[in-house]
RNA sequence: GCGCCCGUAGCUCAACCGGAUAGAGCAACGGCCUUCUAAGCCGUAGGUUCCAGGUUCGAGUCCUGGCGGGCGCGCCA
């Protein structure tokens, strides 16, 4: 409806050229969009405001002019000068009549827009470690992720979402030497365990499973492995690895290597499964080294001769292409750093032919950006074809106490705890309220409470209710046949209320899709939730007679529908009854 | 020190590319169940949008400088 008035618009403005009474004007954006209160009409534009500059005219006048030169349209009752220079437009009942059918038509359907107009987008969210359970603060990152993704579906985009396994590296060895070293307090020796190491149970775990299925194949005197160890901590730790791999046989190693990551990465995908997210693809760290990916992108860099050598390391010169510093890709001791898989990764991304990507990181992670920018700029691409959504933390709250966590010490409130603490729904929901880039303080509290309190079970309620009055119907064997339903009928102040909010939803879609923003699908079906409780309670449905209440029934059908669609785009359920 | 994010009602948060009188929920106060789910509704009260300048028809939104909070600034990831 938006593009109609605009386009009413577009022509009004070309015959007051034509008739000589506005000058050509190069080019000029304006907007048009559905009015905060219905005094105001129900859609109002500025494009009086925007030209009255150009055209040196007083925008009032301007307005009264283009209102004067609108073509006619059905969909139009009035128009009116209001404000500084805005026109609002008044809708006719036709347009109700036709939101209503557009919402029957379309059904599950209804919302969705062609602006992503196939453009491939790859979202790559959540992308934890596989060195431990998912945390809360991933839980945020999953909800916010999984909801784009649907909501750039739903608008047109090819969306596709990854999750990128750091399957190899520095991070997994200390994984599998945590692992061993429990391993070997199983077989019984005595270890002091070291610092910097994972600490939570589910690496005793890992090991009691490695020895349940291996028996003491893995067993080696551990004496070795802590000779002569550095002080540094993380020079420590690099040696008790080296220590590691030349005890162990290779087979030992990788098998350690590949039990731990693997268990950590099922229990990582049935988490994010039960929390509703479900992943296009999962994306191996190590396949970019054993596909020879990671060696390419190297060679590039090094063609383009942005790469140097210096203290034994090789060195991107990403401070070419506008990061603080210069970065190492492959570290004295040969390993390569983590962000050189990254960079082959991006690479292999924008080979696979996404004309954007969309990372979803921690906002700890932001000074990480400048320099994948600059690798994507030195490979020869665009680094604008990267966006970086930056998700802050969540702090959580019981009892009016914040809640700690360190991911290192093994204290922290997994994914899991929380889903089975206030559930999935609620989780979804009240993590996906907020807006990415804004601190949150999660209330457990709050989200635990089946009550008022919590916003999700208002918006399910109302669901709930519109499919219960249509449940009592059928009992009662009465007509809810909705084909013959007359909206025209539809005119009380609720009931108008209603179907002004209907009419907005695909512009809520398309606008959240365009700003990365599900939390707009979120305010609005609470708003919608509000119409219609409000609605439920003025108004009754099945006590009113024939064509009145068809028409009603008609509108709570349409009703059930839109919040149907918004729920399931933020991957909240929409129950029956509750 | 440098960089990024945030600062809006007592609390948690919205505010569509800069639009008209800054909105919800919770908490407070007053009402509504002999009628379809009260997990609901109606009403009252609550604001120097952190501060100071600037840009313009118009600023919570953009710019500059402060203040406050969070997070970064590794041959970690």
């Amino acid at each position: 409806m938006l593009e109609e008035i605009r386009s009413l618009l577009q022509q009004s403005i070309k015959s007051l050229r034509e008739s000589g009474k506005l000058d050509h004007i190069e080019s000029f954006i304006f907007t048009v969009d559905y009015t905060r209160e219905k005094e105001r009409g129900d859609v109002a534009s500025n494009i009086a405001l925007v030209l009255a500059n150009a055209a040196r005219s007083n925008p009032r006048e301007l307005a009264e002019n283009i209102i004067q030169h609108l073509p006619f349209s059905p969909f139009i009752d009035r128009t009116e000068a209001a404000g500084p220079g805005f026109i609002n437009f008044f809708f006719t009942r036709e347009v109700w009549t036709r939101v209503i059918e557009e919402i029957r038509n379309s059904k599950q359907d209804y919302g969705k827009s062609k602006i992503g107009a196939g453009q491939k987008v790859l979202v790559e969210f959540v992308s934890s470690n596989p060195t431990g359970p998912l945390h809360v603060g991933h839980g945020r990152g999953a909800a916010y992720g999984d909801a784009l993704v649907r909501v750039l579906q739903a608008a047109g985009y090819d969306a596709q979402s990854e999750y990128y396994i750091n399957d190899a590296g520095r991070q997994i060895d200390i994984l599998a030497l945590s692992i061993w070293i429990r391993y070997l307090e199983l077989c019984g020796d005595s270890i002091a365990f070291p610092e910097g190491l994972y600490l939570g149970d589910y690496i005793f775990d890992i090991a009691a499973q490695l020895r349940r299925e291996d028996g003491n194949a893995h067993y080696q005197v551990s004496s070795d492995l802590f000779e002569s160890l550095p002080g540094d901590i993380d020079e420590k730790i690099d040696t008790l690895i080296k220590n590691m791999k030349s005890i162990l046989s290779e087979g030992s190693f990788s098998r350690i290597r590949m039990l731990g990551s693997s268990i950590l990465v099922t229990d990582i995908k049935k988490d994010l499964t039960e929390f509703g997210v479900e992943f296009d693809r999962w994306y191996s760290e190590k396949s970019l080294i054993d596909s020879g990916a990671l060696d390419r992108m190297v060679g590039v860099l090094q063609g383009a001769g942005q790469l140097y050598k210096k203290d034994g390391a090789q060195w991107f010169r990403s401070t070419a292409f506008g990061d603080d510093k210069d970065r190492v890709l492959i570290r004295a001791n040969g390993n390569y750093t983590y962000f050189a898989t990254d960079v082959a990764y991006h690479m292999d991304k924008l080979d696979r032919g996404f004309s954007k990507l969309i990372n979803i990181w921690g906002a700890d992670h932001h000074g990480y950006i400048a320099r994948v920018k600059a690798a994507i700029a030195a490979l020869g691409k665009d680094p604008d074809q990267l966006a970086v959504a930056l998700v802050q933390f969540a702090v959580l709250y019981q009892g009016g106490e914040k809640i700690g966590m360190s991911t290192r010490s093994g204290a922290f409130v997994t994914l899991q705890e929380l889903r089975h603490k206030v559930g999935r729904d609620a989780g979804r929901f009240l993590y996906v309220l907020r807006k990415p880039e804004q601190h949150m303080d999660f209330d457990l509290d709050l989200a635990v409470k089946q009550s008022k309190d919590n916003p999700v079970y208002y918006v399910q309620y109302a669901h709930a209710r519109i499919c219960s009055v249509f449940q009592q119907l059928q009992e009662r064997d009465m007509n809810i046949n909705l084909h013959s339903a007359d909206a025209d009928l539809l005119t009380e102040i609720q009931e108008l209320e209603l179907l002004r909010s209907l009419a907005r939803y695909p512009e809520v879609v398309a606008q959240s899709a365009r700003n990365y923003e599900p939390h707009q699908v979120a305010y609005y079906i609470k708003d919608l939730a509000t119409d219609f409780h409000a609605y439920y309670n003025a108004h009754p449905f099945i006590a009113v007679k024939g064509p009145l209440r068809l028409a009603r029934l008609l509108l709570i059908d349409a009703t059930r529908q839109v919040l149907a669609n918004g729920l399931k785009l933020l991957g909240v359920a929409a129950p029956e009854r509750m």
